[in-house]
DNA sequence: GATGTCACTTGCAAAACGCAACTAACACTT
DNA sequence: AAGTGTTAGTTGCGTTTTGCAAGTGACATC
């Protein structure tokens, strides 16, 4: 995507700045890491869109898929260290929201490590 | 709208979540406050978002819209505390960005204060 | 009276989104 | 071997949102 500016406000907002990506990062700094995981999200996210999000985190270096060993044509998606730095910008959404929206709640779990992560 | 959860992160996006929303509300933590200063952000927004985007942040209870005292028929468009609140956040959208996307940099400066700012 | 400025609105084409249906690859059951 | 189920998508298509250019109305200035 063409930069609209040099300001890394602009630039940030063309990577994340739509209504899905942070929360698929969201999920994956909870752990989850398959389509299905994604998919179950409270949110509903389309799969299509879904799909397109995973490729595009990929693709800017944010997330990164390798196969899952123990089941055939099944990926992983993981943060690389890029996309855990997103960790405190999250943290400052989630906590404005929480301040400043009525009814919102943190309900979302981690998710018990597995093997490989 | 709709909420899609009651996730603070899905609310947040839900309000803000666009390439344009955060970056008007960048030039009023700068000090700008009419439509010509937004219009002229380096983005280049096009007039019919910016006027949507202030609309929507007046009735969101983020910004207020009063009329300036001394040119009629023009308004000016100042954060609400609750809009002010949105610092922290957006200050952690530039630190990520700073740190991680290359090429940006920090260029906009604060506009002097003016009467009744 | 003509021109300019400001804050919009309108029209229209292009892009993104949302939903449902479909597919390919593999596993599991009978 | 055939049928069923699960996962991870893709495809089609209608709706919504965006982007761009042009137009409008109110006022100010020349």
């Amino acid at each position: 995507m063409n930069k609209r500016s040099c300001c890394p406000i602009a630039c940030t907002l063309d990577l994340l700045g739509d209504k899905w990506t942070l929360l698929v990062v969201r999920d994956m700094l909870l752990g989850r890491q398959t389509f299905k995981e994604f998919a179950a999200a409270p949110e509903k996210i389309a799969t299509n869109i879904l799909s397109d999000r995973l490729n595009r985190l990929v693709a800017s270096g944010l997330a990164e898929k390798t196969p899952l060993p123990d089941q055939p044509n099944r990926d992983a998606y993981r943060l690389t260290d890029k996309g855990k730095s997103l960790r405190k910008l999250i943290k400052s959404v989630s906590d404005w929201g929480l301040k400043n929206l009525p009814e919102t709640e943190i309900r979302m779990k981690p998710i018990k490590k597995r093997r490989g992560s």
